[in-house]
DNA sequence: CATTTCCGAAACTCAACAGTACCGCATATA
DNA sequence: TATATGCGGTACTGTTGAGTTTCGGAAATG
């Protein structure tokens, strides 16, 4: 609504630095340009707090229903010290999508168990899928914003969507080398049938996204799209 | 947000009335109770152009950032006219969605080509595809308020994802009936593959619903799932 | 110890919006 | 015609929430 035109922020790594332990917080600091350093200084560890507690109100309430006064409660902070970190209510939202851990700490770990059967199992776990959920329910919270923030909505396609797909594509174009699949097979399509299913089921019908189903997705729609019977 | 507790309204039919020509309105009327019929008397066809701007603004700006004034600046009616006919923003909403047109006016015509293939293909229509989209986009802007709002939820549901739901899974039915897919086939799933992913494309990848894309997944995700080979 | 900047907390300002009241007119009944 | 209601429009009321300011205290520097 209020358009947010702030192109500048989220200085994150974003990109591929697949080893990042710490909570990478990627917040405007007031220039600590050069010369000065007096005074108590900001202390950066409260900052993951902030942004944990953004992540946990936007899941909750979406992007509309969530206030400033919420999170700072939720993350004991005064409302003042978010916004001296952050210019706007838009900017914390962006920059908590942004900082969002790579959950799949698992993500260096891309599986490799031989098949493709088994690359794909290998990925459910039930910590995996329960952070999935998490974060197609602040994917719903901020969809309304993504259609007016091209900006947001591309920052929470690469956190969100891309770590599970990249790991998809990779397994995928694997089995294509080793010509367990047919070099015909479109990987982008069937790399989005997960997200894709997942999301309709936890966010259109509301049911949970279990491992029981990823596995049966697997086995009954993925594995089959790649013209591979599931009879192991 | 408002919890909007009313359980009563949207007397529409919504079920099985697939004839239903008429945009059907379910207002709820001041009681047009027995002996009283003074002064000038409420437009009903006004209900449907309101309704109708109802969806539009959902659909562009979503629940939250839909105002009063601007559906009815949209059908050209006063502010007052509005809340005459429904208590309150949530009422009208739930109303609007409920009355929602069966876009499938084909509803009726459940395409009978005598294969599965041909049966999916029939459905694709560019109209159909293009009011699909607009569906959606109708999901997405009420998706914050359906969590807080489970009767609001089961409407959208029914309206919006039903209808092609239901003749996907009469279309898979008669399939299996006739011996062309296995027994075995969960239809229920598979019917889920054609909204997931369209609702995906739409909503999250932000590009459009093409009958190109729907030709794609049937014959690359859907058929496939069914143990049937693309190759007619 | 003086100064500076941060902190959490609370009070404040200001704009947007849901909902209401009223106006002048149109349309219905008796 | 008198009365009663709906209509589009506009002005009003009350609340909510973003963003700002202030305050007493804590942590850093000199």
């Amino acid at each position: 609504m209020t358009q947010l035109d702030l192109n500048s922020h989220a200085k994150v790594p974003v990109a591929e630095a697949p080893e990042s332990e710490a909570l990478d917080s990627a917040v405007l600091d007031t220039e600590p340009s050069e010369l000065t350093k007096l005074g108590r200084r900001r202390d950066h560890s409260r900052d993951a707090d902030i942004l944990q507690a953004a992540l946990d109100v936007l899941a909750e309430t979406g992007y509309d229903g969530m206030t400033i006064d919420m999170v700072a409660a939720r993350a004991k902070a005064g409302k003042a010290t978010l916004y001296r970190r952050w210019p706007s209510k838009g900017h914390l939202v962006v920059d908590a999508v942004a900082c969002m851990k790579s959950t799949d700490a698992e993500a260096g770990a891309v599986p490799d168990t031989g098949t493709l059967r088994g690359d794909l199992l290998a990925m459910i776990k039930p910590h995996t899928v329960e952070q999935g959920e998490r974060k197609l329910r602040i994917m719903a919270g901020i969809s309304s914003m993504m259609s007016r923030e091209p900006e947001l909505a591309g920052i929470a396609k690469r956190q969100i969507l891309e770590p599970q797909m990249t790991i998809t594509r990779t397994l995928l174009q694997r089995a294509k080398d080793r010509g367990e699949i047919s070099p015909d097979i479109d990987i982008e399509q069937i790399s989005c049938i997960s997200p894709a299913m997942a999301g309709h089921r936890a966010l259109v019908l509301g049911k949970p996204v279990t491992p029981e189903f990823v596995l049966s997705l697997i086995d009954n729609v993925i594995l089959p799209a790649c013209r591979l019977s599931n009879v192991r």
